[in-house]
Parts: structure tokens; C-alpha cells; sequence
DNA sequence: GTTAGATGCCAAAACGCTTTGGAGAGAAAA
DNA sequence: TTTTCTCTCCAAAGCGTTTTGGCATCTAAC
């Protein structure tokens, strides 16, 4: 069933029918009624490869998925991935899912959008100075970034949540317990979020006169095993710190690890609190000692991200081009007050 | 620049420019050497929703993600579709992600192929007697699955590793160290990979006299989490196993943290074997005591199913239909002889 | 020296949609 | 009554490929 027949069915022309299914004015309420009817009964759907050649619209929104050795995004990419995903289904909308080294992805942005193939991109794992965004300026392609880039004015389009902020709650929540040596096990220290933690972190203890010591400030790629070797080599320090934050449940896991390990006691001997993602598998209430953590829902980011991309293509409503999410910092078991005498 | 433009530069029919791209026989070496030259100094590019709306053909390959909570495929997820990606990209092909509620999935997968927007699909966490595969079967789109089912004939096209022969071989490299009492900690017991797993280690375990003991059994997401757990109910049982399988070293991560806090030494008091997908995030020869491990790039998978994919669709070669892929049994130092008297 | 079959090329018709440039009818304005 | 809008709708021209059906030209065979 394609536009003509159900055009001949409805004694129509194509040029009316298109126009009532794709909410033009110039169509009588009645008729639209009339085609929205057919549709359902025939179950007719449009052709999109012959949308996408009429319209000049790719119907693909393209993401660069870094995929170098080491590269830190496993869990979390998937987790965002189906968000996007969700969203995307919706709207018939494809992905070209262009995986890259870290190094070229400038080139293979370019090479993205040049291909005609996507009619938006999708940035993240942003630097400082990151130059995918001049780059993607210059062009007209829109885009959305997911995190935002340091050292270079904001006024492109972004989903971020408040790093800064949710660690300076975080942080906060540790000094009003008394602690007086935090640490900070974080996300590599290239990539602006972690630098926003670490912000954030400093200026609460700051504010309590305490510091973050260089010796309890891990930056690394957000594995369990990375998780398990900085908290270690955190309680070998002559003062070891009475509580710790994590960039992610997957660095806390290695960490509460190795605070077992030590025979401590979380909750009471070390506190601890993890950035959650939300991620299906790694629920902070799942632990033994279930975690007190700032939440921010990826898979809700990657839903956002898609409507908004997609909004912006298809021109459907005018969504903010700028948004920071407030996290949640929700106490549970493996916070308390500073063991005495630390 | 498009075809007709190039055409008009070469002095030749858009018939004839069209064919020389596509390889057809009836053009003259000569002429198709002139249109290869003007196509590397023009760039130009086919557009490919004309050729998409031309041919008939999507252009892009399907898949259904599972997305309800507890499922255990993220991390693995990720590098798979790092793989699918990779040879995606090279034939221009696009990606419908489609997350669905595994109950949802034959529903899914049925919608997805009926709105002509994926000219193949890609089946993954098969299942016994996975109805997915008797429903693709009547439908004449292309499609492999990555594993196989169980109890229904094997007469589809899919790729699969040996899993009963990676476990058997791991099993016997145990029960040949003496070891009496081996352990599995395994995937989802509904996921076939994970059932032919358990054969492959109980078969070996027979031939050497020996069982796979119910409470030395477990099936679970695999999730350091549930690693955890497992080897610590593991540890507290009278006779306690002196060797254990891990078919991810996702699960090995939590394993070797409960030998860790029972004050075990891997290696000598306890063995263990993990089944490496070899993910980039956790090299087993990274652990403190490097796994032994056997060894299959799901990466790799994800190439040759996309490129298999392709093939099919494109008629390029002809790739065989069903594959098995052996693993590698690699010893590294968390494997050793059974402790005396055990 | 004609015929049959390759060989190499082309004009034009799809493919199924969107969009342009009207056009007819009725209502409102002159 | 005529003119001018406003509503609705339509015919036809794209969009950029692939593919069909044919038409020359050249070679080999009779």
C-alpha cells in the first residue's frame, strides 16, 4: 500500500493526502479525519527511503562510539545507548553508529555529516577545549553535546547534569559528618566531567576548611579494578581517609571491595558515596551495605538527547538548547558520622 | 555532484556510470577505469536514500535490545555492537536499535522487519526453543543469530562459539590438577550459553569421576555483584570447591574478591578459569593474579555477523551459514594443582 | 557475404514520497 | 454585480538512483 493506491481510495489526490498525514493547514478537518481513518484501517506506512529522498532529510541521527583499548565507556554507553534508542524507535529515526580512536574523532565527525548519511550528531565524552565543538559550529548540521567542554564559551547545545554540584553536595554531606580527610576516586582527568567532580569536591571541603590531598585523588577509567586499587592504596596512607566518593557505582564496587578487604566496616568505619547512573545492573541498593549516592538517570539523558535532536531535525517544537540536570543526593547505609578520633 | 552531473562530465549515460559503480559486466575495462579516476577527483558519493528507494533495499540492519531492568547484557552489549559498528560503517550501513522488554521480543522483532526500515536482523540471548527463530524462519528477511537455540533444529544461520567445548576444556585442565570439587558460576539459567556451559563442565567433570555439586552451581546476571556472592556461598559450604568456572570475567571480578576476603590465595588455594570476551575494560591478564581464561573476542563476533549480514543482503560472497567458533584455553597464574588433602 | 552472437552503450521508466504553482468554489468586500 | 480573498484541493515536477528494453557496432561463423 503506498500513497497513490490509498490516494485512489479515497478519491484524493496524493498531494492531500500527504498534506493531511503530515499536518499541513490547507486540508479540511473533515478529509484529514477521513485519510487519518484509512491509514489506520490500511495500515498504510510511508515509504521513509522515499521521504528521506523527497525531504533531503537522512532520518539517522550519528553518534562516534570511541572503541580504543582502555576507553571507559562500556556500561554507561549502553545504558545510554537505549535511551536514545527509545526515543529514536519512536519517530522511525536510524543511528549510523561510527566507531572511532579518541584521536580521530574530529576527522570522523566531519566525515559523518559530509556523508549526507545523518541529519544530526551526537557529541560526548567531552574534553577541555574540545574542537569537535568549533568544528560542528561551523558546520549546520545540528547536534547535541552530552556533557559540556571547559575553557570555551557555552553557547552550543548540551544535556549536562551538575557535576560540580552534585559532588559539592556530596562532599558537603561528608564534612557535616565530621569527616576530615575525603577522598575522590574519579573519571579520567581528561574529560571535563571529572574535572567538574573534582571542582566540585574541593570547593565543599574548601568551604570546611579542609582539602583534597593529592594522595586521595584518583583519576581513572571507571572499572571495578580501578576502583579496588586506588581505595587500597588510599587505607595504606598514614592518614587514610574516613570517607570517599566515586565517580560511578562501577568504581564504588571495586572500592567497597577493597574496604572489606581491609576488614572496615562501611557505614561506620569509612563512608562512601557513589555517582549513580542508574544503571539496571548496578543498583546502589542492591549493595550489602546499600550506598548513598547523587543520581542522574543516563538512559533518561539519551531519551532527552534523542527528542531534542529529533525536535530540531524535523522542526516539531522549540525544546531549550541549553540543560543542566539537578542530581539527587539520596542518603542510604554507607554514610555516617566520622569515627572518633580521625 | 550526482550522478547525472558526473555523467554529463564523462560524456556518458547515467546507465552506463551507474553500472560501471556496481560492477556490472557489460562495460568496458576501459571505460570503468575512466568513471573510477572521475569518481576519486569529483568524491563523488551515491546518494543513498535514492539508491535505497531504488533498489528497495533499507540499507540498515535491525536490532531488538533487550532493556528491562536485571538484564545482564551491558557491558557485553557494548563491545559487541563496538564490533557490528566497525563493518557497519565500512558498507554504509545503518543501525535501528529497537529496545524491547524480552517478553516483547517476537512482537518486536516482527514489527521491526514489517516497517521495511531493516533489510536484515540480528537475533541475540537466545533462549531453548527461542521462538524468534521458527517466526524469522517465515518471514524471508535475512537474519543470524548470534548463539544458537536449544531443542529445535539447527537449521538457521547463526554464530555461535563452543561454549560445552570452552567449558569442557576448562573443566578438564581442572579435574587433570586434581582438583575433586569444582565450582560454575554461570550465566542466566534461561540463556542457552550458559546451559551449554553446564554440560560442557559436567561432562568433563564426569569423565573424571567427579560432579557438579547443586550447591556449587549458580546461575545469575553476570555482575561483579553476583560473582561475589556466589563464591562467598561457595566458601561456607563444608566441603568448599577448590576450583571455579566464571563465564565472564565480570563474574571472575567478584569471585576473586570473595577468595581475597576469605584470605584465599588464587592461584594455589583456590583456581579458577573465566570465560574472557575479551572487553577491553577487564583484560584478565590485568588482575592481580592473571586469569586463566578461555578466550573469544565478542568484538569480533560483531564483525563477522555484521559483515555476514551484509554479504546476505548485498549478495556479495558466500559466507557460510553457520559458524562455530572455537576458543582458546589460555593458563595464565590463577590456575594451579589442588592443595594437597583437599 | 550474409548471419548470429557478443559487446558496449543509451533513453526512459520506475521507486514513493514532498512540494510548487495553480485553480475552482464559495464568502466577504467593494 | 463585480472583485478579492480564503478555503480546499489538484496536476505535475522534482529528489537521485537502479533497471528495463533496445540499439548500434564489431567479431566470428556459416
Amino acid at each position: 500500500m503506498n500513497l497513490k493506491q490509498l490516494s485512489q481510495l479515497l478519491g484524493l489526490s496524493q498531494t492531500t493526502v500527504s498534506r493531511a498525514l503530515n499536518g499541513y493547514p490547507e486540508v479540511n478537518a473533515e478529509t484529514r479525519q477521513r485519510v487519518l481513518d484509512a491509514v489506520r484501517e490500511t495500515g498504510y506506512r510511508p515509504n521513509r527511503a522515499a521521504q528521506r529522498l523527497a525531504t533531503g532529510r537522512a532520518g539517522s541521527i550519528g553518534l562516534v562510539m570511541p572503541t580504543a583499548d582502555g576507553i571507559e565507556s562500556d556500561v554507561h554507553f549502553g545504558e545510554f545507548l537505549a535511551g536514545l534508542g527509545d526515543e529514536a524507535v519512536k519517530h522511525d529515526f536510524h543511528f549510523v553508529i561510527n566507531p572511532s580512536h579518541p584521536e580521530d574523532e574530529v576527522a570522523t565527525c566531519r566525515r559523518l555529516v559530509a556523508s549526507g548519511n545523518v541529519d544530526a550528531l551526537f557529541l560526548a565524552y567531552m574534553r577541555e577545549k574540545d574542537p569537535r565543538i568549533a568544528m560542528m559550529k561551523s558546520l549546520k548540521t545540528p547536534f547535541v553535546v552530552h556533557g559540556r567542554s571547559m575553557g570555551i564559551a557555552t553557547d552550543y547545545p548540551y544535556l549536562d547534569i551538575d557535576n560540580t554540584g552534585a559532588f559539592y553536595d556530596a562532599a558537603r554531606l561528608l564534612a557535616q559528618l565530621g569527616h576530615r580527610h575525603v577522598a575522590l576516586i574519579n573519571g579520567p582527568s581528561h574529560l571535563t566531567f571529572a574535572i567538574r567532580r573534582t571542582k566540585g569536591t574541593v570547593r565543599a571541603l574548601t568551604e570546611h576548611g579542609l582539602v583534597l590531598r593529592d594522595e586521595c585523588n584518583s583519576n581513572s577509567q571507571m572499572t571495578d579494578e580501578h576502583g579496588f586499587r586506588a581505595m587500597e592504596r588510599f587505607l595504606q596512607l598514614a592518614t587514610p581517609p574516613t570517607a570517599v566518593l566515586c565517580s560511578s557505582t562501577v568504581l564504588a564496587l571495586g572500592a567497597v571491595r577493597a574496604i572489606n578487604q581491609a576488614g572496615l566496616k562501611l557505614g561506620s568505619d569509612i563512608s562512601l558515596i557513589a555517582h549513580d547512573d542508574v544503571l539496571p545492573m548496578l543498583k546502589p541498593e542492591n549493595f550489602m551495605v546499600p550506598l548513598t549516592t547523587t543520581r542522574s538517570s543516563l538512559r533518561g539523558a539519551g531519551q532527552r538527547i534523542a527528542r531534542r535532536l529529533i525536535a530540531d531535525i524535523l522542526q516539531l517544537e522549540a525544546l531549550p538548547q541549553q540543560e543542566l540536570w539537578k542530581t539527587d543526593l539520596i542518603v542510604r547505609a554507607s554514610t555516617g558520622p566520622a569515627p572518633a578520633g580521625k
